[in-house]
DNA sequence: CTTGACCCTGTAGCGGCTCCAGGGTTTGCA
DNA sequence: TGCAAACCCTGGAGCCGCTACAGGGTCAAG
């Protein structure tokens, strides 16, 4: 199959197939005459697999060191385990980094009722103030936008 | 005061200060004789209100929002009201999704125990299968790691 | 007079795409 | 058979918010 068919069954832009094989995620096909990438069955497989991890934030350099732990011959459970394992630990850092923050922000938005210049907001004024400081843990996953 | 000094006191890398510059959200001071930048008190409150914004997980635009809206001379409460109640949507909607995704990968989790090979793990099979869809939001706040 | 700390500009890199320009190929329909 | 639309190719730039150079200039202490 052709570049647009595997990424329409894969749910995943075109664009993002080739960036996975430069990547080196997903095996380069064989060429068709015209120089189009032929798929196979693997590849889609490959690919929504790589698509599944993605959704479950994970880093692309998690997503290869998890399938070559894999693919090993002599493969075991246990990398594996280990791996999903440290991104559940990001994720759940990330939501106290994010729940901390929330409740600063919550904080700061009593500040004002919205009926005062600017010059007498509390928001202004708090955000003005050095305040304490959030312990910022370092994290692949994504922030909150 | 210089660069040096000034990024110092407002614990901010030098380079981002000068970025910061570049992309307009801190007036360029005047120069010395010999081309060092040369700040005055201004500068330092409205870099460290900058960086606690930042701090606060905003993206750059939503602090430049925020300096406009607070800087306009007929300044009033609401529109600062608003960005903030925006922002602080932004995080709750991030965290609400990483609860839903850390659900989702203790539930892939539990099923392996890490003593067989890779080959006959329920983690690897769970991966590799479709999968519930989570409606991911979008959102500048960053994800996990 | 030399060493080191500081400053300058400009450019490239990070992740994970996304989009564009400028081409070639295939497919369906008149 | 001709033609347009839909597909494919490569290579490069852009997104965010920095960070880290390279390759220079300036300044203060010993």
């Amino acid at each position: 199959m052709r570049i647009g068919e595997l990424a329409r069954r894969a749910d995943c832009p075109v664009e993002t197939v080739r960036y996975y094989e430069k990547e080196g995620l997903l095996a380069a096909p064989r060429r068709s005459g015209s120089n189009y990438r032929d798929y196979g069955a693997a590849h889609l497989e490959r690919l929504a697999f790589i698509r599944r991890c993605r959704a479950l934030d994970m880093s692309l350099p998690e997503i290869r060191a998890l399938l070559e732990a894999i693919e090993r011959p002599s493969a075991h459970c246990a990398p594996v385990d280990a791996l999903l394992d440290e991104h559940i630990g990001h994720v759940a850092a990330r939501i106290a980094d994010l729940t901390a923050l929330k409740q600063e922000l919550d904080a700061i938005r009593a500040h004002c009722a919205g009926r005062r210049p600017a010059s007498a907001c509390g928001i202004v004024e708090t955000l003005s103030r050095p305040a304490a400081r959030l312990a910022r843990r370092s994290s692949h996953v994504r922030g909150a936008k």
